[in-house]
RNA sequence: GUGACUGUAGCUCAACCUGGUUAGAGCGUCGCCCUGUGGAGGCGAAUGUUGCGGGUUCAACUCCCGUCAGUCACCCCA
């Protein structure tokens, strides 16, 4: 047997205790924003024909997670969120309910090359609404979107909209250009429908048009519905230079910014694609939706400082003096963790005590229990607080009491 | 997928350009001072197949090629 090298596949990662704390606070952020407004989970599988995500959207299936599986199925990794849910409408479509919210999370896989923020396994985070034509719809995602944004501590995010229909006498590859425009410029925009063979005049003209854009009904219905929500003005913001360069956005767009960690890239941006849903479900179902960033909002969120510090899971650590009072610190911690607290024992007791504290210290457990000989023949326990350097005496039979 | 840069101790880096005896430092780790009390301090200790494989050479961390991984730009981003 060869030796293998300890290492995760290119663009592969581990997610340490610490790390794996910190998702798990934003992941149940987000889901519990989204059941307060009516979305429900959602879960599809892992792998899923190749078919379905191969030439549903764009040519280009080179970065699809694929293989033939044991039984010569050509299969693929989820590759994204949207096109299992539009599967999932086909195929439930008559015990699915109407208006139909639902939000996932879970881990998408590309096989592109991996740069920093940028792996081939991530985290997609989507909430989309089914069933509804109506620009409310479109409205509610976007308060969702921005409501978990301030949940999460954020000062300010923004949402910035635009109506792909007020773009319709212009071609879609020009669309795909001046999706560019903050990143690459005006004459990086019309440098690039040149080359994709658009002429100058045309395309110096689409791009004017496309900046004069005004917002219409549709925009209206959607600022509406925000500030009713109570957003304030300076959370969303009309744009008319905003495409997304997806081919099949249609209606309302939009993308979330942070301002306080990156003005000029987005988190996440959404989209109506009734037409979608309807090439893959062959059903007529309205949706729109948004999908987010996972890492890229922890990312913002550890930026602007809004992670609690996930040094321990654990609230106390019983310390063992000895051999023999070994069996009364296992009950001490036992009566401790009857209380719903997160108690770890130390599971040695050959360690001297000062190395049990030098522990609790370097793995950031605020409290510790210390129970001695002394302390047994009392019936009490010594209680240190590891941040105040306090230490008080507590009967054994008050302990399940404590509040840590 | 295309192009460029990088890879030395757990971490951050030095030595590489101009090949030459035992590859260094800081931080961290561990031990002792401290046999019932952590953070500070003092003293001491350990650690590297120089990412991996091959080539050139009397001699390779150093030069060359390949490979793996990371980073950046492009591409892409449902």
């Amino acid at each position: 047997m060869s030796i293998i090298k300890p290492q995760t596949l290119k663009g592969f990662r581990d997610f340490l205790p610490k790390e794996a704390a910190q998702r798990q606070w934003l992941r149940n952020i987000m889901s519990k924003v989204c059941e307060t407004w009516g979305y429900e989970p959602l879960e599809t599988p892992t792998l899923e024909p190749l078919e379905l995500f191969a030439g549903q959207i764009g040519e280009d299936e080179k970065l699809f997670f694929k293989f033939k599986d044991q039984g010569g199925r050509d299969v693929a990794l989820r590759y994204d969120q949207t096109v299992p849910t539009c599967r999932v409408i086909g195929q439930y479509n008559n015990q699915l309910i109407y208006p139909f919210r639902r939000y996932q999370i879970q881990p998408t896989f590309r096989a592109e090359k991996p740069q920093k923020g940028r792996y081939r396994e991530f985290t997609q985070f989507d909430i989309d609404i089914f069933g509804v034509a109506s620009p409310s719809a479109d409205a509610e995602v976007i308060a969702v979107t921005l409501d978990i944004y301030k949940k999460l501590g954020f000062k300010r995010a923004v949402a910035l909209i635009n109506n792909r229909d007020l773009m319709k006498d212009v071609p879609y590859t020009a669309i795909a250009s001046i999706d560019k425009l903050k990143k690459i410029g005006e004459e990086g925009v019309i440098g690039e429908m040149m080359k994709k063979g658009i002429e100058k005049g045309k395309a110096v003209s689409y791009l004017k048009y496309v900046q004069n854009i005004q917002p219409d009904k549709t925009i209206q219905i959607i600022f509406d519905y925000l500030e009713s929500s109570g957003f304030s003005k300076d959370w969303y913001k009309f744009e008319p230079t905003l495409a997304r360069s997806f081919s099949y956005s249609q209606g309302p767009i939009w993308e979330i910014v942070i301002p306080e960690y990156d003005e000029n890239s987005s988190v996440g941006g959404g989209e109506r694609y009734d037409a979608l849903i309807e090439k893959i479900s062959r059903q007529k179902v309205a949706g729109t939706g948004i999908g987010i960033g996972f890492d890229r909002t922890l990312e913002s969120a550890l930026a602007c400082g809004l992670v609690p510090d996930f040094k321990s899971i654990s609230n106390v650590l019983v310390t063992v003096f000895s051999q023999e009072l070994w069996n009364e610190s296992i009950k001490i911690s036992n009566s401790i963790r009857r209380n719903n607290i997160s108690v770890e024992l130390y599971p040695d007791a050959q360690i001297r005590l000062d190395k049990q504290l030098k522990y609790a210290n370097k793995k950031g457990i605020r409290y510790v229990v210390i129970a001695g000989p002394e302390e047994i023949k009392l019936n009490v326990v010594k209680l240190k607080d590891m941040k105040t350097g306090e230490q008080k005496t507590v009967r054994l039979e008050n302990i399940i009491n404590l509040k840590f």
